[in-house]
DNA sequence: CTATATGTAAAGAAAGTGTAAAGAGAACGT
DNA sequence: ACGTTCTCTTTACACTTTCTTTACATATAG
């Protein structure tokens, strides 16, 4: 239940200090001294981590090159520690998708601030789409203000169509997201999980007004 | 070549923030801390900014009065950033022509994602053709702005036209298109089709502006 | 003029969709 | 482990929309 943080640091005494006390206060850490290594651990599950934090001295690849990687990849909350406290100000602004600074020597306690700092912030965001208003940490969907009882695949299938508004999607691509493989033609489970979701915020299927289908394809969400 | 976006914001630390912010991300921002002269401004050129960030509180006058002025003149995005989280769900319901929501404090790059998730929407692989402009993401064609209702066969070779102005299509390379294999030279499907298409995009068989019979062969659009 | 091609209304055939209900499966508390 | 409960999938059938065929009027080329 902890949340999982990425560390990249070649400091290993830095390391140790920070895992240490990253894990006291119930982080899960992952660390990394190798920065090439670290990559391809996220290449993996890139969105395993909503944090990573990530030092700028590193010895076989330049930092920034590391950021603007892990920035292609994942959507994670990147912050940067690095001894150049001349380039705090500059290193957000090359762009490289860095989300926040810590100048070294710093305190262990002031990168816990910035991490819960984060978290609490992310648990609060809410994307509005329409009528519609999802955050995805509570898996909550509202319709006006109003929470919808979904299931976890509901949830998923909902969350795709606000995602992509006007967008076709077939059923193939929808069974793809519930995790199933092999899209047999005449399997008719996306269209009852359509239907319950189309029940649930209150949508007639003769005449929708959020989910459309369309003929010979699958559905559309209208946005 | 940057996008222009507008940002209304008394907060002048935030404001710092975010301009800088915006900037590494190429967006070419233009800040107000007043709400008039924000306005002001906004009526000189009402569309061209496609986003604008309204903070809700502001000193001079009331945010959702704003919110309807900027509405009332300019189709831009308006995304909402405020301090006051319990109402998040309410402001896009009171009908004040807001289409996103912040609550504040935010992460920049989540402003800078919603800014670039809605550009990317808004600027759909839409392409266009002559009088006919033609989305495969939502899989609608229009002419003259005005949508048609087609089926999915009738989309099909309606695109496979459009993609390819002025050339000559056998019925039997239309028949494939609709997934047919074995074209029988007495099957009279692709011409009903056409026929089909013609009546919902208003072209006359006997003097085709659009689409052109070409005798013994097939068809083509005239580009 | 004749043989062949095209246009399209209307009928028939085929395919897709909605959803209730039942069965299968997963998750949970005890 | 056990039954309970919630969720997911399958089945079945009514219904809707679309596609194809037929048939006949009209048009074109030689």
């Amino acid at each position: 239940m902890s949340e999982p943080i990425l560390l990249i640091e070649d400091d290993m005494d830095m390391q140790t200090l920070i895992v240490d006390f990253l894990h006291n206060y119930d982080f899960d850490v992952r660390a990394f001294a190798n920065p090439k290594e670290a990559l391809e651990h996220l290449h993996v599950s890139p969105n395993h981590y909503k944090v990573i934090i990530l030092d700028l001295m590193l010895p076989h690849m330049d930092g920034f090159d590391v950021c603007q990687k892990i920035r292609e990849m994942s959507t994670a909350h990147i912050i940067i520690s690095s001894a150049r406290s001349e380039m705090s100000d500059k290193i957000l602004g090359y762009g490289l998708g860095a989300d926040d600074y810590l100048a070294k020597p710093y305190e262990p306690r002031e990168l816990v601030l910035k991490i819960n700092s984060f978290l609490r912030r992310a648990t609060q965001t809410k994307r509005v789409v329409g009528d519609f208003s999802i955050n995805e940490e509570t898996m909550e969907i509202s319709i006006d203000d109003c929470v919808l009882e979904l299931t976890k695949i509901e949830f998923d299938i909902l969350h795709l169509f606000l995602s992509h508004p006007n967008k076709v999607f077939s059923r193939e691509v929808i069974y793809h997201v519930i995790n199933h493989d092999d899209f047999q033609s005449k399997d008719r489970t996306v269209d009852m999980h359509v239907s319950n979701i189309r029940m649930k915020i209150g949508d007639d299927s003769k005449n929708p007004r959020y989910i459309k289908s369309v003929w010979g394809v699958g559905y559309k969400f209208i946005g």
